[in-house]
DNA sequence: CCAGACGTTGTT
DNA sequence: GTCTGG
DNA sequence: CCAGACGTTGTT
DNA sequence: GTCTGG
């Protein structure tokens, strides 16, 4: 996925109460601190771009916004949470870039075509943090995969949907077989998405509002002036 | 052993 | 061109 | 993804 | 924290 401005919560379920498997039995893992006191399922905001319990700093979440669904089990910056702390992030939509002629991008808004809410497929982390409120800062990131047919014109790639009958089994604590979790993510259905260009006012980060995501005006071919050809 | 990365997208 | 920040 | 920087000394 | 590369 290139990029989302997708809303802001993150719809977490902490680890639950088992012992945590594999690497670093003995670590420091603020989030299973976190967890353990906190088992229940939350909603909460948190810093797009994961920054791992290890991390020295948060400038490598800048780094960690999305991973691969078909490498984050084994990837040293993702596997601990995708056993352990997965979550759901809400959003209207997102954004991707259409390459268009002469090296330009059309930005497009893609959204549920049945005007719900997208359930992306997200995984979290707690790093101990002196400025942070609480001296934690929650961060997530998305899970990207090949994007089905009818968006794949756009762009390759699209953000892991998670289907409401596995919601449960996604924010299961208990579940931490990464080829079990990963069983849970289905491509996502045809049709289950549409899109439409919008403005590029998207592409400045600065720029926030619904304004984003109105259709922009189709200038039908006809209406071009040749002009504009050149 | 220590140092450095730990990631994806897309573009050349 | 490449890296960082948003 | 796009936009913007690409630098140091020393001070708020 | 853990792994890879030097």
């Amino acid at each position: 996925m290139g990029e989302g401005r997708a809303a802001g919560e993150e719809w977490a379920r902490p680890e639950g109460g088992s012992g945590a498997a594999g690497e670093g039995r003995a670590a420091l893992d603020a989030g299973e601190e976190w967890a353990r006191a906190e088992n229940v399922r939350e909603l909460n905001i948190a810093r797009w771009g994961l920054v791992p319990f290890w991390a020295k700093d948060v400038s490598i979440g800048a780094r960690l916004i999305n991973a691969r669904v078909e490498t984050a089990h084994e990837k040293p910056a993702f596997r601990r949470a995708f056993a352990l702390h997965r979550c759901i992030v809400p959003a209207d939509g997102y954004y991707e870039w259409q390459a268009a002629g002469g090296g330009s991008k059309q930005p497009h808004f893609i959204r549920p075509a049945d005007g719900g809410v997208l359930a992306m497929a997200g995984l979290y982390a707690v790093w101990r943090s002196p400025d942070a409120a609480g001296g934690r800062l929650l961060s997530c990131t998305i899970l990207t995969t090949e994007a089905t047919d009818d968006v794949g014109r756009i762009h390759d790639r699209m953000p892991m949907l998670v289907e409401p009958e596995r919601f449960a089994a996604w924010l299961d604590p208990d579940l931490t077989d990464p080829e079990e979790v990963r069983s849970l993510l289905v491509p996502a259905a045809e049709g289950r998405l549409e899109s439409y260009p919008v403005s590029t006012a998207v592409n400045k980060v600065a720029n926030n509002g619904p304004e984003l995501v109105r259709p922009l005006p189709q200038m039908g071919t006809s209406s071009v002036s040749p002009l504009t050809l050149f």
